[in-house]
DNA sequence: CTAGATGTTGCAAGA
DNA sequence: CTCTTGCAACATCTA
């Protein structure tokens, strides 16, 4: 008998999908024309990532049932998913060898601990003659092409982004999945020794995490996509504004496919053409306050952070504004743990904690308010808390919304504060999502649902929840803490272009009045 | 050079 | 209820 043909590996990290999967379709290519070889679907547990990012309940849930699903999607084909533990690096020269593996495909991520761990597995790919394919698909475009296309200048706002898109064209199209896999099986028995993760390996306690609202995996985001992005719903995907969605409704206003994105359980490309589909002939909303508008603003913070050193900090990132923030610890775990005394804020920061999505503009709210607003602590510890409970958590979007929301960068109207009274009470009046997310909450009459600290004693005492005993007191007062606060930010800002000017004249070739001298 | 317009999503008060 | 305005007012681009 003839010895085993050449394995090919296809590396999923994120791209826990099928469909659209170009770095998966260029691992079904033979090498030379004729050739039979394995495809090896490997997936790895990193422990950097538990080590470096924080992943709570509901995202590491989220991470088990995409694998899971990923898995059941290959064994359909003819194929399944190896799951290896450990460095990326020491696995793959193991593996390399074992399978006498010729290739290795994944999907490009720009993220800055990934870059480095895939140019070390290159280098060990290329001791071993393993030939490296890295193909685009997270984001619509490849990041290094737009800023070519840019002159290489990072765009800073999103009209100059949405201009820049629009005039390269739409991204590719999405290409389809692999219908059979069983000619790329292995001959011999399937590897079994190494299988999914436990919930135990890991650190899912079912007990810990909450209701499971949006389940992760292809399967779902594509019945979600089909769900929200379709004929049936062609007025709401038409008429989409993101700003006058609510943030407050009992039910998502907006698509919640966010998680799936990230994990790349749905291909950006298949959602952008899903949605041109639907506009396709029709009167429809446009960036930045459309749907597509969103997958834009995706697309420029990823843009941004891959061309921005030290993005995720505020030290040593050029684009952010220099600004000397407090740190409370006591101010800090209020906010995370829900206990400011602004039920708004609090019944927001529960709906995070619990079920791990929170609507845009409510996460505009709680930043502003623990940044610029009201508490003035550091957005990179906003970003932490946000890092660990979000199941959309996005190492780009996180950093650029955190720096927007704390007018550090892109956003500078720093006196816009949003009041954690006023805000909610447009979209929700009467407070029901208050009261859902706050029970203890529940029996206050509307006009204090907002502000229970100014109910009468004697309103408190007929419903049993004393403000300060049973729910805390507001820990700052919002006007006073406000007003000082964007006193404080003017003088940062003064002192940000002061240090900008001096760095201009510092760094600018000779200027004209120099110029005019010599002539 | 200056002035004016614009930037995905503020609030409160008053017509 | 919708619209306008004052609040105190930034950075950037264009005319």
């Amino acid at each position: 008998m003839s010895k085993e043909p050449y394995s090919v590996i296809h590396w999923f990290r994120r791209g826990l999908r099928l469909h659209d999967n170009a770095a998966l379709l260029e691992a079904l290519k033979p090498i030379n024309d004729g050739d039979r070889f394995i495809l090896r679907p490997v997936y790895i547990i990193d422990p950097w990532y538990k080590a470096n990012v924080k992943c709570g309940q509901n995202r590491t849930r989220f991470l088990l049932q995409s694998l899971q699903d990923l898995d059941n999607s290959l064994r359909k084909l003819g194929s399944s998913l190896y799951v290896a533990r450990g460095d990326p690096v020491e696995v793959f020269e193991k593996l390399f060898t074992k399978w006498e593996v010729k290739k290795i495909t994944w999907e490009v991520n720009t993220e800055p601990y990934a870059r480095e761990r895939d140019r070390k597995v290159s280098s060990v790919a290329k001791m071993l003659k393993v030939k490296v394919t890295e193909c685009d698909g997270h984001t619509l475009y490849n990041l290094d092409f737009l800023l070519s296309k840019n002159n290489g200048n990072v765009p800073l706002t999103q009209q100059k982004f949405t201009s820049l898109v629009t005039s390269i064209g739409h991204p590719a199209k999405p290409q389809k999945a692999p219908e059979c896999l069983k000619k790329f099986a292995p001959s011999s028995e399937v590897e079994k020794e190494l299988e999914l993760p436990s919930h135990d390996e890991f650190y899912l306690d079912e007990s810990a995490s909450g209701k499971c609202l949006f389940p992760g995996g292809e399967t779902e985001a594509l019945k979600r996509l089909e769900e929200k992005i379709c004929f049936e719903n062609a007025k709401w995907v038409r008429e989409f504004e993101k700003p006058l969605t609510s943030p407050n409704s009992l039910e998502p206003s907006t698509t919640v496919l966010s998680p799936y994105v990230t994990h790349g359980c749905l291909s950006s490309r298949t959602f952008y053409w899903k949605l041109f589909d639907v506009y396709e002939g029709a009167k429809h909303s446009k960036p930045p306050v459309s749907l597509k508008g969103q997958l834009f603003w995706r697309e420029f913070f990823y843009t941004v952070g891959a061309h921005t050193e030290n993005f995720d900090k505020m030290v040593g990132n050029k684009i952010c504004r220099q600004i000397p923030w407090e740190s409370n610890e006591e101010k800090l775990n209020a906010w995370k743990n829900s206990q400011t005394g602004f039920p708004f804020i609090d019944a927001v920061m529960t709906q995070l904690r619990e079920e791990g999505w929170i609507h845009h503009l409510a996460r505009h709210s709680v930043a502003c308010f623990l940044t610029r607003g009201d508490f003035w602590q550091s957005w990179e510890k906003g970003k932490e808390v946000f890092e660990e409970y979000l199941l959309d958590h996005d190492w780009s979007l996180n950093a650029g919304n955190w720096m927007w929301m704390s007018a550090s960068a892109f956003f500078h109207h720093y006196y816009r504060v949003y009041s954690p009274v006023a805000f909610g009470k447009k979209t929700d009046p009467t407070g029901a999502y208050i009261r859902k997310y706050l029970p203890q909450l529940e029996k206050f009459p509307n006009e204090f649902i907002y502000e229970p600290w100014k109910a009468p004693l004697s309103v408190q005492k007929d419903l049993g929840v004393i403000i300060g005993v049973d729910y805390p007191k507001p820990i700052v007062d919002h006007g006073t803490a406000s007003k000082q606060n964007i006193t404080k930010m003017k003088a940062a800002f003064a002192a940000a272009s002061k240090a900008k000017a001096q760095n201009d004249a510092d760094f600018s070739p000779p200027s004209k009045k120099k110029s005019k001298l010599l002539e």
